[in-house]
DNA sequence: CAGATACACTGATCCGGGTCAGTCGATTGG
DNA sequence: CCAATCGACTGACCCGGATCAGTGTATCTG
């Protein structure tokens, strides 16, 4: 088997098995390549701009600002992830994009989509898939909102992002690299700074994960997956689901 | 204009205009009619059947249970809703779906819908922006499970339901029936029931909705609007996006 | 090198919403 | 027809997490 050349065609291959035609029409989406400093603005609230990404390099927030002035992070998106697909179809951006560190993306037009899906079904079905599983983890990040506690939700916040990391070989079980603030922990899991900093503690002390210097350590991964009452599924299938 | 036989048609005739093929694409899904009863289930959690639905008579509820036995509330359906898509795709359901009242939906294979997009794409996509839509209304719950308080989050989700409601002409500005019990508005608002209750009569109090006898009435909608920090962008477009 | 800025971290106090433990109709059913 | 059940509703008390007001440290900048 070819080396995968791209984050995203590792994670694709994850749900089927891609054929030559697939390849060089995921290859084919990668050409206009753009780049974005850390903090800078991707995709702005309201913006009628239909562009959309795929992520190649970095790690970008997904959020939006309330008339309050407090803001809800509503998803993080790491290599491999496709950003502002839904504001290309609403035709208007209902949540801002930004890059957490230097950024890379694709520019991906909504004419370029069209055409794959119809040059190569297949991966347009990967694609859609992709979707779906995106969507899922916000329902899940909602749920964790509505119904866990602090605890919980930081943990599995963390449980999630190492499943994605791992499906992109950006991480294992031992841990990843994440340049997330407590600030930006915080606004994704609707809690304080300060809060979230006292719960790093608890899990830090409880001998569960250590999240200090830019980087994620599970010292008990399995304690962990119990505590946040995170579903396995995400984590173990191995091998195309889709033959 | 002819008039709109289904509520689906209805919902989609605002993004987009349909021609007849489109629309006789349409009508053929709705081929293979189902009933449940009320409080039965129409897809569990883990289930691998991969079917869904178009809701064509009654509510619906999804939800996902935690190890706790708390449950979480994700979405409420209503007619012209699609049930179950997200489960087609990734094989396996990752929520349960229930009916709040008696139901009758009609039964939508992965197939059919392979084909209505190869044969009537401007369907498709109008289909697709349904379920773009659906899932903004997701994230905009999930935001408001992060960081809005009791009262905002309550007063937001009847709203979004009669903005949802009004698409598919079961709802206006004045108000409309609402089948859900304090119970479940709870659970889709991370709240117990006796704070919904308490709630409920806060926004009775300050003149701005009354729920009760299972009908939602506006007594004050630009107060409400603007006590839920609500997007009126959901509400406001009429006539189709796209043309 | 001083000042500014960003992030991690801490203790004290406060409050929104949960929990408990009920009451009161309206239905349903044996 | 009485018992059981369900949903709306209420008051008393409690606690998880917010808020406020800091400290300490590293990095960046003029």
């Amino acid at each position: 088997m070819l080396m995968p050349s791209t984050h995203l065609e590792r994670k694709l291959t994850a749900f089927a098995h891609l054929n030559p035609d697939d390849l060089s029409a995921l290859h084919s989406l990668h050409s206009r390549r753009r780049h974005f400093a850390a903090g800078s603005e991707i995709v702005h609230q309201g913006q009628h701009d239909q562009t959309a990404y795929i992520l190649t390099k970095g790690w970008v927030v997904s959020y939006k600002i309330l008339s309050s002035g407090t803001r809800q992070i509503v998803d993080f998106q790491i290599p491999g992830d496709f950003l502002g697909m839904r504001s290309v179809l609403l035709r208007t951006s209902d949540h801002n994009v930004e890059g957490v560190t230097p950024v890379e993306a694709a520019e991906v037009h909504i004419s370029d989509l069209l055409q794959t899906l119809t040059m190569a079904p297949r991966l347009g079905l990967a694609i859609m898939w992709a979707a779906s599983r995106d969507e899922a983890m916000i329902v899940e990040h909602l749920v964790g909102l509505g119904r866990r506690n602090a605890g919980e939700r930081t943990a599995h916040l963390l449980l999630e992002l190492a499943a994605r990391l791992k499906l992109v070989a950006m991480g294992d079980k031992t841990g990843y690299d994440c340049p997330l603030s407590q600030y930006m922990l915080a606004d994704a899991l609707g809690l304080s700074a300060v809060h979230v900093n006292r719960v790093l503690r608890e899990l830090r002390e409880l001998g569960l994960v250590t999240f200090q210097n830019g980087r994620v350590q599970f010292d008990d991964f399995d304690g962990l997956v119990k505590f946040a009452d995170f579903d396995r599924t995400y984590l173990d299938h191995d091998g195309p689901l889709l033959r």
